[in-house]
DNA sequence: TAGATTGTTAATCGATTAACAATC
DNA sequence: TAGATTGTTAATCGATTAACAATC
């Protein structure tokens, strides 16, 4: 089935479903079922087998997924059957804290580069990897054709940053900066405001 | 109009809209419209004022929206006119990054405390908090009756401590672990897995 | 085989949008 | 006033679910 054909409401479940799968298989199961899933997740088995159906036919009757396999379809889908390189703009406290952050590497995600620009901070070490000046982010990002960017800058400077780096290639960011980005369609640009996930829930309390 | 007719997902963009009028305000505007803000949100002005007319009618024909004053109905809205008390559970890398985080302070969610298990951790400070151990914790969520928490554990005891902050009296999760909660219809839980992120993105990439 | 579970269709449900009267 | 923009309705669009034949 055709990339634009699959809603993007269907392609951001599927990272949930593998990270469920990956649990199931660290409880020592091999087999699954989409009644399974959904109980775990919350969702309705009917969905689930429908979210599949758009890439193919992963399962058997009667028995359910085989959760090896699945996980392996599925990062054939999402095209993490293979490492990407991503940089992170800024090494405040949550740059530096992304910059130990293993969870990338062991996905797939080889940090190639941390940049900031602060005299005080170039040259200083983050695991093991040294921070960069952001100047040479354009070389960087260029050389190695970066497609994926973690944004944890400062709001005022966020869009222009981001502007910079759809426009060196750029086509991923991960945006923890508190703003809307404006960016050209071929860019995405996922959320990961801490505040609009409590402005949200407060609603909900009493 | 009642809490529980107001679709989730309408209520997930009122913290979006709050956000982009700080900005324009910010930019020295006092009024807006639906159309302005759809621009810079990439939405349509439709969905915008349909979305503001579950709660009541804050525009006028002809001019659009004060600033100010929707800002001030929002935040009436979603709660957040006022201080709530939140906790954050685990100091690693990430949890002592959010400890330093100004966001959550200047909207109004005041740190009441900050846990890890690790001796050598706890008893230092994060910026003008000290870590205190996580046997401490029901006391203090119990004590100031705190509704909100922020999960930064590591995913194999992010379920439990999950548990453990419902059962206190917690309804609401920030949660920064990989992993998806299991929790009672009364606690919300907002998603903040980065992997989950890239893992949607890299779908669209070449 | 009998029981279980998939993949898929059609029906239902819900959200978005187009359009416009009301009115500032 | 004339122009602009709201709030709302009805139509459209899209996503979820119920149901079940197929089949392991």
């Amino acid at each position: 089935m055709s990339q634009d054909s699959v809603p993007a409401i269907v392609i951001g479940r599927l990272p949930i479903y593998l990270r469920m799968l990956a649990y199931l298989e660290m409880e020592g199961k091999s087999v699954t079922s989409s009644q399974e899933l959904a109980d775990r997740l919350g969702l309705s088995s009917a969905q689930i087998r429908k979210d599949l159906s758009y890439f193919g036919e992963f399962g058997k009757q009667g028995t359910g997924y085989h959760i090896g396999y699945l996980q392996k379809q599925l990062r054939q889908i999402l095209k993490i059957d293979r490492v990407w390189d991503m940089i992170i703009v800024g090494a405040g406290n949550l740059g530096r804290a992304l910059g130990h952050y293993e969870g990338f590497e062991s996905h797939g995600f080889r940090l190639a580069g941390l940049f900031d620009n602060s005299e005080k901070k170039i040259g200083t070490m983050v695991g093991n990897i040294k921070i960069q000046d952001v100047a040479e982010m354009p070389q960087v990002v260029r050389e190695k054709r970066v497609q994926i960017a973690v944004l944890a800058v400062p709001p005022e400077v966020a869009q222009s940053v981001a502007d910079q780096l759809v426009e060196l290639g750029v086509r991923a960011i991960l945006n923890y900066a508190p703003i809307t980005l404006s960016t050209p369609p071929r860019a995405k640009v996922y959320y990961l405001d801490p505040v609009v996930g409590l402005q949200t829930m407060t609603y909900y309390l009493a």
